[in-house]
DNA sequence: CAGTCCTTATCTATCAAGTGGTAGGTTAGA
DNA sequence: TCTAACCTACCACTTGATAGATAAGGACTG
């Protein structure tokens, strides 16, 4: 019981720490970008000081390009398989899961639009993720990349317009009709 | 000579002086957005002290939201008569202008990831210019207010990953798949 | 025309708060 | 005892914003 690793709801969890320390920041910088935060409002959400942040991330940088990977990871994962039916619905439903919640704007549609700005190993982060998504999105058309590429960038601007007007009816419109004129032009 | 408009390049020329403080100010904005500029950066592109910006722009949102009204009321003036012949096209060639220059992100796609986050003038202002950009292709579209939507948030899509890319292709790609994609789905 | 007054635009100097980051001490578990 | 995790305490610097001085120019007034 006291073994392996400890169940027990002590003071101190150390394993899971820099996950919660990853779950705060991430929620930090989906809302405000990556100079929209600090790590005294990390330490804050997370409970513990700025110094204890630097210690498990010595940078800022550190943390965001450990935080953007982790995200781009779960969100390919979620994807499942591009070549299962339904995966076109699927990427949509993905995309969607960043509207209607306030704060939790995609963090690579933020990243990018702040990209000129960025330290270049999170540029290089966000740069994978849509690399990937673009990638697992033309398979799911067939090898069709340059409707992959229209179709990512409909569905990241939708999320970006719906949010900023605060009406998720927009990206659901748009994904429809973006959904359909990727079906209807070609196939 | 001395009456009237001063044309001597004297020292003082306080008539053009806001208008180069919103000239620097969106330069900064476009690259960093609202978080990632500071009075003095501005100050600075200027070549006058921080304190003068203040007394022309109290607030940061005061400036801001005077940066993004005046940058959407260019926008659109570029953008002429949506009645007119080729007005997709001239949609999607607006759109590219921020694309392929570096630290020039359209401001407005920059502001409205960062909306969560931003004072509400401000987020009024960007979301007016979505608005507005709507309105406009859906009266190029015949009315088709979905496709409208859908195509302005593929080109602001497309911007920012082509932008975060460094590849204006994926813009011109993914621009030409949405018109096309816009022309065949109706009509 | 001279004198004064007001407005505009700019400066210097400063503020309290916040920034990323560091040094070094403390504590607890293996 | 060693080490990871966390702490207190700080550092130099930057942030948005303010107060008050200065200077120039236009506009009334005598």
């Amino acid at each position: 019981m006291t073994s392996m690793t400890d169940e027990r709801e002590v003071i101190r969890r150390p394993a899971d720490r820099r996950e919660r320390i990853l779950d705060a920041a991430e929620k930090l910088a989906r809302r405000g970008g990556y100079f929209g935060f600090s790590f005294r409002d990390v330490a804050a959400a997370v409970g513990v000081k700025s110094a204890s942040i630097h210690h498990h991330f010595p940078t800022k940088e550190d943390l965001v390009v450990a935080l953007t990977a982790r995200y781009r990871d779960r969100f390919l994962e979620s994807l499942g398989d591009p070549l299962q039916p339904g995966a076109a619905r699927r990427l949509a439903d993905a995309y969607r899961s960043a509207v209607g919640t306030r704060d939790q704007m995609c963090l690579c549609g933020l990243l990018a639009a702040e990209s000129d700005a960025l330290p270049e190993a999170t540029r290089g982060e966000v740069g994978t993720f849509y690399d990937a998504n673009i990638d697992w999105a033309a398979r799911a058309l067939g090898g069709e990349t340059e409707r992959a590429e229209a179709l990512i960038a409909g569905l990241a601007g939708a999320v970006v317009l719906a949010r900023s007007k605060l009406d998720p009816g927009i990206y659901d419109r748009a994904a429809a009709a973006l959904l359909s004129g990727v079906s209807s032009g070609h196939r």
